[in-house]
DNA sequence: GGGCCTGTCAAACGACCGTTTGAATGGTAG
DNA sequence: CTACCATTCAAACGGTCGTTTGACAGGCCC
């Protein structure tokens, strides 16, 4: 498995493995002996350069979130300085980024996997933290997605954007069993999912509001 | 934290402690002297019950997977027996039962986030375990679904019900982070939530096919 | 009764954990 | 050259890990 790049300082290939490691184990799973041998330098770098395992963990997290964040706000940005600028193009400034960042070369692909098992273990300290950063870009993208869906109020528009979001971590931890095909690359892999995505997203924002008291289409009786 | 119930036999004790704190803490953050000690049994008797702590966790999934598949596929049969049926009904079979285990009061909130975890690890004999059962279910509901979007082709409704289960992970493992609000009880909030993911997939699933190489929309050049 | 199986228990095993220490290293400024 | 500072290193610290062991208790059949 090689993972260090001998031509990076000790402090990134620290954080190159630790990603790569954290990812395939886990932040328990994965010890410090595993991350300082594969990135061939000493034990105690660690604490040297990042003062504890637990430190380690949120700059593994700050260096790809705050790329992340860069690269859809600068894309939320693009979109809306264009005139008449469609739904898609918004879900785009907002999916396209976190899947080219989720299959990079250079471990990106690792960090969605870190990301969602941080999201599984409910770790407060770290939901808090990305909660604060992520919670400021999805606001801003709602407030996008609010010019282009008037018709939707606040509630529902933020309920529609959490499947959303949902559905997009599912697809960048390339969680799912039936998608990947042998025979596409990557890249075109990608480039198929974001289409999905987005037409299938774009189809469930545009989705007519919740019915009132009144006409109530009738659901099944079973389970 | 009082997990522990003494009218349960020590093997069912140890299931229900360990799939909380699996969840918590993650497989390998929860260690057997949590567990034995939260159940209230001797350190040993995980060893003597189930071989090893990876068999412990084999066993926690295939419980709560096995509860899970059969309550799906009973609400599928119940649709599918009701004539003029409709995609949402398909939809609730699939989506209900997910939501009610993630919420129920006995450790299946807990079970989510293991399943979760478990998905992170890219484990691949957890992996192989789930795609051996959990596939054969979704086989199953494409087929459903297949009958009410005869205009969908395979790879197409695949790739949408892949979609629709990452949206639904998401969903139960209570991932989102401007959902939950504090004034609506648990049983209202999963309620929301499910009306809310049907809604939202029913429109995903209908919407039109890709557009075929003459007239694409154009997609902003951003990013 | 004696033999046997199931289940529980305290104690110990070696291995690995995150962290700390203090010495060695090498470049740079005075 | 000397003094200094950032960095690296091997070694050790106390602690926790999963697992194993052997003794012990109770029910059940012969």
């Amino acid at each position: 498995m090689r993972i260090a790049q001998p031509s990076f300082s000790t402090r990134e290939r620290i954080l190159g493995v630790a990603e790569a490691l954290f990812a395939r184990h886990g932040f328990a799973g994965a010890s410090l002996r595993q991350v300082t041998a594969a990135a061939k330098v000493n034990l105690a770098a660690v604490n040297y350069h990042f003062g504890s395992k637990e430190s380690l963990i949120e700059e593994v997290f700050r260096r790809r979130l705050d790329e992340l964040n860069r690269h859809r706000l600068a894309a939320l940005a693009a979109v809306e300085a264009t005139p008449g600028h469609a739904l898609e193009d918004v879900l785009a400034a907002f999916i396209r980024p976190a899947l080219e960042q989720s299959m990079d070369s250079a471990g990106g692909a690792a960090f969605v996997r870190v990301l969602a098992r941080a999201y599984a273990e409910h770790d407060e300290r770290l939901r808090k933290f990305l909660s604060d950063n992520y919670g400021h870009v999805l606001r801003e993208f709602a407030a996008a997605f609010s010019r282009l869906l008037p018709g939707l109020d606040r509630e529902e528009l933020y309920w529609r954007l959490d499947i959303v979001a949902g559905a997009l971590t599912y697809a960048m931890a390339d969680f799912g069993m039936i998608k990947r095909r042998a025979s596409t690359s990557e890249e075109t892999h990608r480039e198929l999912t974001a289409e999905h995505l987005i037409r299938f997203a774009a189809a469930g924002l545009r989705a007519p509001g919740p019915v009132a008291n009144g006409e109530q289409r009738e659901t099944g009786g079973a389970a």
